[in-house]
DNA sequence: CATAAATGTTAGTCCGGCCTAACATTCTCC
DNA sequence: GGAGAATGTTAGGCCGGACTAACATTTATG
């Protein structure tokens, strides 16, 4: 369901109409599946929903949507930022685990992105020792 | 399934007795889920399993147990160590994204691991900067 | 050893989430 | 405006994974 949410926030923020077949053509997903998905997501309230009308949050959708939008993006930068991950892998692997992180976790993976924001590159020795680790497969020595 | 495995795993290595009732107490789940879980396992010949027996891993059942053990600790030291989280919680949450995570990202979370854990504590200036902003909220200054 | 307690199984239900097939509505364009 | 295309809905099915209730087996104990 917070897929859904998700799917019908950035359709929004794209400007792009928010209907089923976008939902389903955005999610991999057969649009029986959108129409279900609607129906239940207009039972909880959180979106605005009328047979074959386009589709609209309600507050608390939108809340909630925004909510998985930013687990998503706290996932996906650290993954980038952090693991230098590829960025299309990234943001899949972001897609699964943004269901399952805890909101402390998430916090936490948050303020360790602030960090490495708030520096640049080459004032993290220990981002870029793991980087070479990465691609090298060299432990750093320690100099002590 | 893969967290049955992984508790069937976890029963024979700690030397307690691999049945359904621990299982299912292991798991938090009732044991007809379990007796319906080895079955399921049973078939795609992960585990070997007669009715009221005790229950084997077969070699393939071990090592896609294993694999999920290595992913649970993996999540868990990088929840502990590096998000300096409280070990119960950490593993919660590692039990809920050992399922999400891909290969690439777990690696890759193994080798920050590696990392951290090759260098005294001290020695890893990012980190000590990091727990402070946790606990205190102060960015730390560049002094450049 | 017999019976009660503990453990395990079966049968049947529910729910979420996906699908296909068939039908309905809306849109588009002549 | 009417026909065909595009879009959307309904109905019905399947699967995984949980549950309860009722029944079966095994174990432990008097």
């Amino acid at each position: 369901m917070e897929d859904y949410l998700e799917a019908v926030e950035m359709l929004r923020s794209k400007g792009r109409p928010v209907r089923i077949n976008e939902i389903s053509k955005l999610l991999g997903v057969k649009m029986p599946s959108v129409t279900a998905a609607m129906k239940r997501l207009s039972k909880e309230g959180m979106v605005i929903y009328e047979r074959y009308g386009s589709i609209k949050l309600t507050p608390a959708g939108e809340k909630a949507a925004r909510d998985v939008f930013r687990r998503h993006e706290i996932l996906r930068r650290f993954l980038i930022d952090v693991l230098d991950m590829d960025p299309e892998k990234a943001a899949e692997d972001a897609c699964r685990m943004e269901h399952a992180i805890s909101t402390t976790a998430l916090e936490r993976l948050a303020k360790l992105q602030n960090l490495v924001q708030s520096c640049p590159e080459d004032r993290i020795p220990w981002l870029t020792s793991y980087r070479r680790y990465l691609e090298h497969g060299e432990l750093p020595e320690h100099t002590d």
